[in-house]
RNA sequence: GCCGAUGUAGCUCAGCUGGCUAGAGCAGCUGAUUUGUAAUCAGCAGGUCGUGGGUUCGAGUCCCUCCAUCGGCUCCA
């Protein structure tokens, strides 16, 4: 007898000898027909994996995670199997399921996969998952599986391989198909109701770029064709929420070849937006104890030499700016730290003076590869909400977990609640990547360990995700096709005090070093006016809005009662105008309402003549006739409850 | 930078296998209309078809170069 633990504790006894899928029969044969994979013991299994001990045993169905991941790790086999038939000669490397599908990396040799070949692709697929194969998983001992592949001539099979041990290695087989695997598969390929190939994409060979670029093959499958439907659907949906869709349309930022890649050129109503922004910041700022610096827009080369910038970026930065003196040069500014650094060395501090915080809203340039570029997250001139903070060793965990609260309060103020938080720490197999002794990283590391712990933040560590000269705290917020993007980010730094020889007078009467702090809560104003975009589709906080109110007139008889109502609304500092055009109503609404205007005053005679509003709010909700101050108080109550004070 | 795709009017798009002066809607301008909760009507104007080259009797359409954009990879101070 074996005894078999599910999730809700209860515990099934078996004769031995029986499947995983046994037990979810004896649980019921409904359930069984759609369980498509398991984890017996913390071990993912097949639904066909004999239990032979006692164990801990968790059944997974398409709607868990696990589920979905078996789905599309085994959809990728079929696809691996269909490029086989499709393109002969292909050689396999990888082919992971990830959040949303799965992807296979194959070596083409001189064969090309484009967009014209997804159909056929798919049809493939569809017919070897109508075959309902059972998968199998097989062991295989570490000579045959080399021979096999050696005698393919695939060198990335081998490769994988030879970094397995041998008695651990397993084989699975479907149809005529088999593949170096691990393991995690639904039961058959009939399960494959519905299959989409994504797209085609460029992959280096172990994500390094000095490898053979292999062809990635990215799909979609599901048990329902419905689910598929729905899903592209969802896809669509999620473009309508593509800041640089919105952007154009909403008239906040354009580019323009003339200038240049990825330098964004903000448009009156952008601006306004993001002037609205940083004033935000610069309030709550100015009460965390936060002084307001400005510093140029370029630099000495020496100065980046200093600070070791030079050395590690210097060949694919913005080259130089010479001038007329001999041997003079500059660079545009990729980062303001230097010159933090150098206000800081102005003049002597002493410990009792400390911390000083200073901070900029500056201006950086990157000369960011061309094919990274992408609208207003990832450009080449950018301003970032920086400061640093030059504090005593002693100040360092308070302090950081003041910067905490502040981004904290940045992303409550602006709606942003899934966000996660990730310690990005150095790669010690990989130390030339960063300057400092190792001492030195260890302290900053657990700085920001301490602090994110203080504050009960649940992180995730990343290794080799440091900045060069220390580790820091990333705030990740997600966009409309589910894309990572790093936007507020705190770092811990005790190099660049060493390099630009910062000190302070301890109680001692010693020279002392301090640590630095840099932080930018937005991260930069392009990206995270991009991502807000992408998260609110535009429908920005009230007190955001460029524009928050539009009076609209029955006819131009009106104008002059419009511009009274404007005029107290201006009096009250709710923003305003007013569209006087020639139009009808229903023209007038329309428009309004695709600039996303939150509110609609409609004025006409019976408004002139009662001194009231009629009032409609974005997306169709009347508010009624009522006057303009009840509209007033309407309009603060709505700010008051999204804007809180810091 | 690399792989694949795309580029027609301010915007969104049509233009089949190369063949008359390149089309539409919206936006714009002019006029009519003076309007009550998501597009009033009519007229007008607007394009070196991303750029440069090539093939052809003939190129928006086929080929190449470059530029930009999109989806990824690599990178991201």
């Amino acid at each position: 007898m074996i005894h078999i633990t599910l999730p809700d504790g209860s515990i099934r006894s078996f004769e031995e000898n029986l499947t995983v899928l046994d037990v979810a029969k004896d649980i019921s044969e409904g359930f069984a027909r759609n369980v498509i994979s398991a984890k017996f013991n913390d071990t993912t299994v097949e639904t066909s994996t004999m239990l032979t001990t006692d164990g801990n045993l968790t059944l997974y169905t398409w709607k868990d995670d696990a589920g979905k991941k078996a789905f599309w790790h085994s959809s990728s086999h079929v696809l691996a199997q269909a490029l086989e038939e499709l393109f002969p000669g292909v050689k396999l490397s990888i082919g992971p399921a990830i959040d949303n599908g799965f992807y296979y990396d194959v070596d083409l040799g001189d064969a090309v996969i484009s967009d014209k070949d997804f159909k056929r692709i798919e049809d493939k697929m569809i017919e070897i998952a109508r075959g309902k194969h059972d998968f199998s998983i097989k062991s295989v001992s570490k000579a045959d599986a080399l021979s096999k592949y050696k005698k393919e001539e695939n060198s990335y099979k081998v490769e994988l391989i030879e970094n397995l041990t041998d008695g651990e290695i397993t084989f699975c087989d479907h149809s005529s198909f088999t593949d170096l695997c691990r393991g995690g598969h639904i039961p058959n390929t009939g399960i494959i109701k519905a299959v989409k190939i994504l797209s085609v994409a460029g992959a280096y060979w172990r994500g390094d770029e000095n490898n053979t670029q292999l062809t990635r093959v990215y799909g979609i499958s599901f048990p329902k064709q419905k689910e598929l439907t729905e899903y592209l659907i969802l896809l669509e949906e999620a473009k309508k929420r593509d800041h640089r869709k919105l952007g154009k349309q909403l008239e906040l930022f354009t580019f323009s070849k003339k200038v240049g890649q990825g330098l964004p050129l903000w448009l009156p109503k952008g601006a306004a937006l993001r002037s609205r922004l940083e004033d935000f910041l610069k309030k709550a700022q100015q009460k965390a104890g936060y002084e307001m610096v400005i510093t140029p827009h370029i630099g000495q080369k020496e100065l980046y030499v200093t600070s070791g910038h030079y050395e590690k970026y210097g060949a694919d930065s913005f080259q130089s700016i010479q001038t007329p003196k001999d041997g003079e040069e500059f660079l545009l500014k990729p980062m303001n730290c230097p010159h933090h650094c150098e206000i800081y060395n102005a003049k002597p501090f002493s410990y009792k003076e400390l911390p000083k915080r200073y901070a900029e809203f500056g201006t950086v340039y990157r000369y960011e590869q061309s094919g990274e570029l992408h609208g207003l997250t990832r450009v080449r001139g950018f301003t970032q909400d920086d400061a640093h903070i030059f504090c005593t060793p002693d100040q360092l965990n308070e302090e950081f977990q003041n910067v905490i609260d502040l981004v904290l309060y940045v992303f409550g103020s602006l709606g942003f609640e899934n966000f996660s938080t990730q310690v990005s720490v150095r790669d010690p197999e990989n130390s030339d990547k960063y300057i400092g002794s190792s001492e030195v990283w260890d302290k900053a590391e657990q700085a920001i360990i301490n602090a994110a712990n203080a504050k009960g933040l649940n992180y995730i560590i990343e290794t080799g995700e440091a900045a060069f000269y220390g580790p820091k705290l990333d705030f990740m917020v997600k966009d409309a096709l589910g894309r990572q993007w790093q936007l507020g980010t705190i770092q811990v730094d005790y190099n660049l005090p060493e390099r630009f020889d910062l000190t302070y007078k301890g109680a001692d009467n010693e020279l002392h070093r301090p640590v630095m702090i840099h932080r930018a809560p937005f991260g930069s104003m392009e990206r995270f006016v991009a991502i807000l975009l992408e998260h609110t589709g535009g429908n920005f906080p009230l007190w955001l809005m460029p524009e928050q109110v539009i009076i609209l007139t029955i006819s131009e008889k009106y104008e002059k009662y419009a511009r009274k109502v404007l005029n107290s609304l201006e009096n009250n500092e709710i923003r305003a105008l007013v569209d006087n055009r020639n139009e009808t109503m229903g023209k007038k609404i329309r428009d309004a309402e695709m600039q996303k205007v939150p509110y609609m005053i409609i004025v006409g005679e019976q408004e002139e003549l009662d001194g009231t509003i009629s009032v409609r709010k974005h997306g169709g909700d009347d508010l009624g006739t009522i006057n303009v101050e009840s509209f007033t108080s309407i309009i603060k109550e709505e700010i008051k409850k999204t804007l809180k004070e810091f």
